[in-house]
DNA sequence: TTGTACGCGTTATCAT
DNA sequence: ATGATAACGCGTACAA
């Protein structure tokens, strides 16, 4: 085992074993090509030499980089099951994830956009935040893309989703269907997709039940713990305050139920809650939280199966829709006969 | 904008000019060498076609990638903190990260190792679960790395850390401050170093005080909330069950806590518990944990900025050790002065 | 200020 | 079964 600085080539290894490049380049990617005892040869110089093929010598060759990005808005828990999923289907069909996030800017996207045409890598699974038609416009040519999680616009890109519009309705219905009337929404952070698409679901739902959407139950939160509980403060403090809240996401769920108790109420008992896309802290938290339950792993994984597909050669456009599926704990209660006088 | 099926090399732009490759390379890395006007004619043809650097030949003439692989036991919230420090500094840095996971097996960790041996990135940011002796040992000769959280042996490498030990044994006195004769401590993961650490900081806490470790207090848990809930009923199905509990992380705390008051009892009151890390959820759950902050972000942020130094040159091998602090909350109380008959 | 030409480490084609 | 060699796309001496 020589040791040099610099790391061994392939030339280092051919002229030790007295052979050509080529013949130790088939080695490794072609072994019976090759004679036996060669072989043996080239493998032994190999190990001997600590040889390493360098990737990058093999991407600039095979033009590919075996490198995927999986970009989401941000780096909290909701996302990071999306990316367990991107991340186990990438492994299993070979590529090595570099992860981005945008912080919601559009600008960070584009750059992430940009480097995948770059060729710093092969293509890109991304949890869009802004509306896609920006993206068709601008995008002279896009690089091999899969939309996730949510799309404004249909069958332009290859996409995994979940109908958000249709899960919030069935949420909201789901209060309604306990009886509640004075049903509050805590929306989701501004620049977001999601946000308009959850927050359509919940008047759908109550318009079916003949209601309209009461600005004053409509608060503006940004998918965090502490906009949950700043909104739900809000709705404390009005002359009639709602007997049940929607919260666009289960960490503005948790943040409201923070809200109600220091007030002195009680959830379910005072006010009712629902979260939305099932975290794992849904489960764990006292009271349990009835929520939405979101395939966001599934999704993760599914989209990433789509990129290698696409990669793989396959023109397929696909648009995906994974189900949702309420999931009752107990954050929901059937609403308060009468207030007690 | 001619629009042909692949992309636009340095070739095409120079033609498109007429000018040499050279040159229009020098437009991109060192513009003032050219004169105005050509390089104003340089940046249209560059516009006009769509050129975009070709990120892997770049990689190979200059002989490094710009990327660093961040590598983790497992993608949970904990190491999501810390990843999302290794990132900002990545950036901040002009480094991008590929992200792996290793689920504590040493098998995966090594093939990681080697990736980087093949220059799939420059260098490695490690949180090892194994001995790191085994490292040592088996890499011939290892990429630029650093290792983080915790290290077994000192010095070999640079690394970023905190005494885990040390932290363990404070949490502990607390407890003992508290009153508390009988401890129980709910272990973390086998494989991991971490829960050596922690478990040897709790018996240095309680030999402080003249007392020794009752084995039947010691339970083996994993790092998850269900471990942690399952530990907590083998405890509580003592003779004498512990009055209060050192988990070695918050999620088993978390688990903990809810086997407490599956039984009918109540925490702080019945029994105390303390958390490690001061993970997200620490602060929002009910009661707030009382917990050990380990400044998990800060030390990816390190790290990352230790292997970005490593990699511009600078022959640095520190042992970075950051501080931790216990976070008072509303878990643990003062033990209850006499069992009421 | 611009051009020529070599090399980075591979793979793959065409000979032998 | 093995060897010579031309790309891959770029940066950078060195020359002009």
């Amino acid at each position: 085992m020589k040791t040099t600085d610099r790391a061994a080539t392939i030339k280092d290894v051919a002229r030790a074993v007295g052979l050509s490049v080529a013949t130790v380049s088939r080695a490794i990617t072609n072994p019976k090509l090759l004679n036996a005892e060669t072989l043996m040869r080239v493998r032994a110089a190999i190990d001997n030499l600590g040889y390493r093929p360098n990737v990058t010598a093999q991407n600039l060759k095979l033009s590919k980089t075996g490198l995927v990005m999986v970009v989401v808005p941000s780096l909290s828990p909701f996302f990071l099951e999306f990316f367990r999923g991107a991340e186990q289907a990438a492994r299993e069909t070979g590529y090595s994830v570099l992860v981005g996030h945008t912080d919601r800017d559009p600008a960070r996207e584009a750059r992430f956009l940009s480097q995948v045409n770059s060729r710093r890598a092969d293509g890109i699974v991304l949890v869009t935040s802004a509306d896609q038609k920006a993206l068709l416009a601008e995008g002279r040519c896009l690089p091999p893309l899969v939309l996730a999680l949510d799309v404004t616009t249909g069958g332009q890109f290859a996409s995994v989703r979940v109908d958000h519009v249709a899960a919030a309705a069935q949420a909201t219905t789901y209060l309604l269907g306990l009886g509640h009337r004075r049903i509050a929404h805590i929306a989701g952070a501004r620049a977001s997709a999601m946000t308009v698409h959850r927050l359509e679901g919940y008047r759908m739902a109550l318009s079916e039940y003949g209601l309209s959407v009461d600005p004053a139950l409509l608060q503006q939160g940004a998918f965090t713990v502490e906009s949950g509980e700043h909104a739900m403060e809000q709705l404390l403090a009005l002359d009639s305050p709602p007997t049940a809240v929607f919260a666009a996401n289960d960490e503005m769920a948790i943040g409201a139920i923070r809200a109600i108790r220091r007030a002195g109420l009680s959830v379910p008992q005072d006010v009712s809650l629902i979260g939305f896309d099932d975290q794992r802290v849904a489960r764990i938290y006292d009271p349990p939280l009835t929520t939405m339950r979101i395939p966001t792993y599934e999704i993760g994984y599914r989209s990433m199966l789509e990129l290698a597909g696409l990669l793989g050669g396959k023109p397929q456009e696909a648009d995906i829709v994974l189900p949702c599926q309420l999931v009752v704990r107990q954050s929901a209660a059937a609403v308060a006969a009468a207030a007690p006088a």
